[in-house]
RNA sequence: GCCCCCGUAGCUCAAUUGGAUAGAGCAUCGGAUUUCUAAUCCGAGGGUUGUGGGUUCGAGUCCCGCCGGGGGCGCCA
């Protein structure tokens, strides 16, 4: 982007639909002529007069209202030699703090295509807003605490042919169950069949060998002793928190092996035992109510707050009423409930503590979610709650849907069926740069349709070897230039004496390289940034084949064709680096 | 039923957030290397932007209605 100040204000030009009109434009004659109520072309005329004797210009025109302007040689050496020499983004204005929440898969199965997806937008998203100068915290999110772990202890124990019997009181277990049926529990000689709560997914066989040891020494110091159904339930709580910690790491270890990289993984345990959930019901006190299951309404007159989160109080004081909170004021369609007539308070209620955390670092920074478009229901209440606690920036990114597609049809990802595409399986087929190229090449916002076939032919035909290549070519050019002799000086007294017409397009799309990562990262569109290199990298291949850039016996030119593709190079290598892709420097 | 997302070339997707003649890749057909890497380049065909209206200098983009696809609407997470 580029921008020039007028009478007018502030002019920005932006980069024009066709290259055959202008090196860049701007249409604020139209905006103003609604404002000043003045012709349009009069305007963009007075505009034209105050700038056309700006060096950067060579030419600047008026065309039916549009400002044209072409940029001057003079603005070509200042641009390639700032990217030469310096860091080449302008110095931010303010720079602004950002917590970027992504991925936070259930620690319940390993990563999916859903997961690799958001872990390539969002850590694109962490590295590009970094690169434009702003804090930008990288975090993960893990749900090791609710029924979906006493599922997966219960899945465990499955895996492991252990059956709870419970009769007369007493605990006793089974070693060696046949595994066909899915019944873990027996009390009092009833069968309890399990077999929609539990998962199913075979990773599970390898995680049961893994900690049955844990798990043998956790149930023999139950084994034959007195106990309830709630008992059994708390023994298969804590294996299935022995099996999260394990599938955790898993999941972070794949993540870290797809360059995705984090600087705090929060678990919900952490939260559930920290101060927030204490502070948050105190500030949300003015917009809490009760609620029993005929939908009756009560004040909540409770001077003590925080014992509502002990679960015996809860049940004792309130019992068979809900706590509910009145998102509706601030636009949710119904009020949520924070705490269940059981006692229990819901994911929801430790959501926002989370939240609350969150706000509490990043001050008046941004708060920006990356979620599945499940959740997207989720988000009003959330944004609700939060405002309840005078915080409004928050911006959620829904990733739209990913179906998986083999042999022209849809797979079931569910995890309980256990019939999922593991992201280590892609990273695997089709390759770290490949496929985070792949999945930054659609907008969030857009459907995918993942098809496992085409993936696998995605490790030859992927459009990020088009973009390798170039950086790869430049640098074989740098190398065949020594070996001719040609020692490469990037001091700009080679360019004054340049003739800039052949690479006059490649350096004019080179300067939107700046606007488009702004773009890319405040509108959370990285995949601006991968068309922006396509775009790029085409210009580049073009002009390859077209002009030779060697040539022994006009040594100012070379050197000078060699400066500028330098400067080109690196706006490809740091693009690159950006979306998590390598940058070879032989193919 | 209510709310949200999507609908653009045969297929997968872009389109500077309201700008000029709607663009790429794949697929199809035809061409180009004694040269710094052919993972490249050049050319051809392919469109009433789902549909009907509206807003204005200007609409794929904004508003309203329909059609089609997907998702969300729990004291689940």
């Amino acid at each position: 982007m580029f921008s020039i100040k007028t009478s007018f204000g502030e002019i920005e030009f932006l980069k024009p639909n066709n290259f055959k009109y202008a090196d860049a434009t701007s249409n604020i004659a139209f905006k103003l002529s609604k404002e000043i109520r003045k012709n349009p072309i009069v305007i963009a005329n007075e505009i034209v007069n105050e700038i056309k004797n700006n060096d950067a210009f060579e030419k600047v025109e008026n065309i039916n209202g549009f400002i044209n302007v072409f940029f001057s040689k003079k603005f070509f050496i200042d641009f390639v030699m700032r990217i030469i020499e310096e860091d080449f983004i302008s110095k931010i204005e303010k720079k602004q703090r950002f917590l970027i929440e992504f991925v936070s898969a259930n620690p319940t199965g390993p990563l999916n295509i859903v997961n690799a997806r958001a872990g390539a937008i969002g850590d694109s998203l962490v590295r590009i807003g970094r690169f434009l100068g702003n804090e930008v915290l990288s975090e993960y999110y893990v749900n090791d605490e609710g029924s979906q772990i006493e599922n997966l202890g219960y899945s465990i124990l499955w895996r492991l042919g252990i059956k709870f019997v419970l009769k007369n009181g007493i605990i006793s277990i089974l070693n060696n169950v046949e595994m066909e049926k899915i019944e873990i529990l027996e009390i009092d000689g009833k069968i309890l069949d399990m077999s929609e709560s539990v998962y199913k997914g075979s990773y599970l066989i390898e995680i049961s060998q893994l900690i049955k040891e844990e798990v043998m020494d956790k149930i023999s110091q139950y084994s034959g002793k007195e106990g309830d159904l709630d008992k059994i339930r708390k023994i298969a709580y804590e294996i299935g928190k022995i099996c999260a910690k394990y599938i955790l790491s898993w999941q972070l270890e794949t993540l870290r092996i797809y360059r995705v990289e984090y600087d705090n993984v929060v678990k919900e345990s952490f939260i559930r035992n920290s101060k927030y959930p204490k502070i948050v019901l105190e500030k949300l006190k003015d917009h809490l109510y009760l609620e029993d299951m005929e939908k009756n309404k009560y004040k909540l007159e409770e001077k003590e707050l925080e014992k509502l989160l002990n679960r015996e109080y809860y049940v004792k004081n309130y019992g068979g009423k809900a706590l509910v909170l009145k998102t509706t004021i601030y636009g949710d369609d119904k009020d949520r409930v924070l705490i269940r007539s059981n006692g229990e308070p819901t994911y929801f209620f430790w959501d926002i503590a989370y939240h609350y955390y969150k706000i509490e670092r990043i001050g008046n920074g941004y708060i920006i979610n990356l979620l599945g478009p499940d959740h997207y229901g989720y988000v009003p209440r959330l944004k609700s709650a939060l405002k309840m606690l005078n915080f409004e920036n928050i911006q959620v990114l829904i990733i739209q849907q990913t179906n998986l597609i083999q042999e022209g049809k849809k797979l079931d990802m569910s995890k309980r069926k256990g019939q999922i595409y593991e992201m280590n399986e892609l990273i695997e087929e089709v390759g770290i740069d490949a496929s985070r190229f792949f999945f930054l090449l659609r907008s969030p916002s857009a459907h995918l349709d993942f098809d496992i076939n085409l993936a696998k032919k995605l490790s030859s035909e992927n459009p990020v070897f088009y973009v390798q290549y170039a950086h790869a070519r430049i640098e074989s050019i740098k190398e065949h230039a020594k070996t001719v002799g040609i020692s490469i000086d990037f001091n700009r007294k080679y360019l004054e004496n340049y003739n800039f017409e052949n690479e006059r397009h490649l350096l004019v799309l080179s300067t939107y390289f700046e606007d488009n990562l702004k773009k890319a990262f405040y509108g959370l569109e990285p995949h601006l940034l991968v068309y922006y290199l396509l775009e790029v990298v085409e210009a580049f291949h073009k002009y390859y084949q077209k002009h030779r850039v060697i040539d022994i016996e006009d040594k100012n030119s070379t050197i000078s064709r060699i400066i500028i593709l330098e400067a080109i190079r690196k706006i490809i290598n740091k693009g690159l680096e950006l979306l998590g892709v390598d940058a070879p420097t032989k193919m």
